[in-house]
DNA sequence: GCGACTTTGTGCGCGTATTCACAAAGGCTT
DNA sequence: AAGCCTTTGTGAATACGCGCACAAAGTCGC
């Protein structure tokens, strides 16, 4: 479930606290869902609370980690050394939650050499190389857009099998390998279209039912001014 | 609907390779979806192509954008100039899409006055008067977690109805406000699981279910060891 | 020790999204 | 001009997720 890492967050501030037990009505308040849904998640996971006591938040945390497999260090390489990639290689959130950089790569020699977050960046000819000796099980793909689909094709043929792609475009990876995206355009284009929406632009379809254009398509065809 | 961006940009593509006609079932394959889903959202969208043909990229380029509201600029504040806060700024798939960042803004005197991508780092105590005086109608708050509630509380106030949030924390906003949020270790800790379940983890349903563990809710029960 | 209260776990119904499959529609060839 | 072929647009079936609401269960106070 893709809301896990959210409850856990929520257990960690929880637990920073020192609450040491929680109802799923409060947890379920914190993370921003449903209690019934919070509920049905967690004991889709097997783990459960006392009734008419709540869960114990150590017990949930560490159910939660094992079954998101955090108990364990996964070993992440980032791939394109960009703004974004220097960014990642900074941030603190990975290595808090048991994600390992294990290595910085580029392919501009202008980049190579350098020293960042305390990593120096290697040449992305050695790719697999360094995949295969240092364990990388999921590779993090900062290039542009152009270079993505390369990379991501010679990290799978290398064995990763996990993608995390901040590039902006669709890879395409054979079954068993899986993709998660994140695009800082798209979240921004989202919340133009909600704001346009509010400000009734042509996506508010609330005004062209009231009768505030004619009915039918014709609507957006006169609307084009090519 | 969210899917508008990736259509946008796959027809953005094309059209660089001067592709003047797709059908839906090549556009829905670079976009990585279905292709009457694909139909069916544009035509939702009112837009139509011909039978027999297919839709014409530039057209569908110009509904699209316009549906999202990119035929006008979004004025963007950036609150937090930190690592990714760094990196949002000089990210160039913002202005290329009508996201124009007008401001950067930080608490820490020592970051304040700095020049990133071009622009000066401002004080966030000015924060209320940027957003009336520039038109910001886009906040995006990459500020340590402590801190995003209160920074969005105050974006609320001064009028912004659009908050991209980067911090990891679920934020609390009055109806109206629209919030995405972007949280990078959430997005590892999803692959970490599926790498798990791969690897036959303790998410791994199908071998409880084929007998490598008792039946029921036991297997968790026992594997817990505080 | 018992009763009232709290909270979990879940069966059920509902609305939405997704996909299949096909009829209508337009173009292209002959 | 007529028929064939391609592709759209959409009706209908399905799958999915969500949330309500309630019974079972366990605790706490007296």
């Amino acid at each position: 479930m893709a809301r896990l890492p959210v409850y856990l967050r929520a257990l960690h501030t929880l637990q920073e606290r020192g609450v040491a037990t929680v109802s799923s009505e409060e947890l379920a308040a914190a993370a921003g869902v449903n209690s019934a849904k919070l509920r049905k998640d967690l004991s889709h996971l097997g783990s459960y609370g006392t009734r008419g006591v709540g869960y114990e938040v150590e017990y949930l945390v560490y159910q939660i980690s094992r079954e998101l497999g955090l108990t364990q260090d996964w070993v992440v390489a980032i791939i394109g050394v960009g703004n974004l990639g220097r960014a990642l290689a900074g941030y603190g959130g990975f290595a808090s939650r048991g994600f390992r950089v294990a290595g910085l790569l580029d392919a501009d020699e202008s980049i190579v050499g350098q020293e960042i977050a305390g990593m120096t960046v290697e040449n992305i000819g050695r790719l697999e190389e360094l995949i295969a000796e240092r364990g990388v099980s999921i590779a993090v793909i900062a290039t542009p857009a152009a270079a993505a689909q390369g990379v991501c094709d010679r990290v799978v043929a290398a064995g990763v099998t996990s993608v995390l792609n901040f590039a902006p475009v669709v890879l395409s990876v054979p079954d068993g390998v899986d993709v998660r995206k994140v695009d800082l355009s798209i979240e921004l284009q989202i919340l133009a279209f909600h704001e346009q929406r509010k400000a009734g632009g042509p996506g508010d379809y609330d005004a062209l039912a009231t009768g505030e254009a004619p009915p039918g398509t014709a609507h957006y065809v006169e609307a084009v001014d090519l």
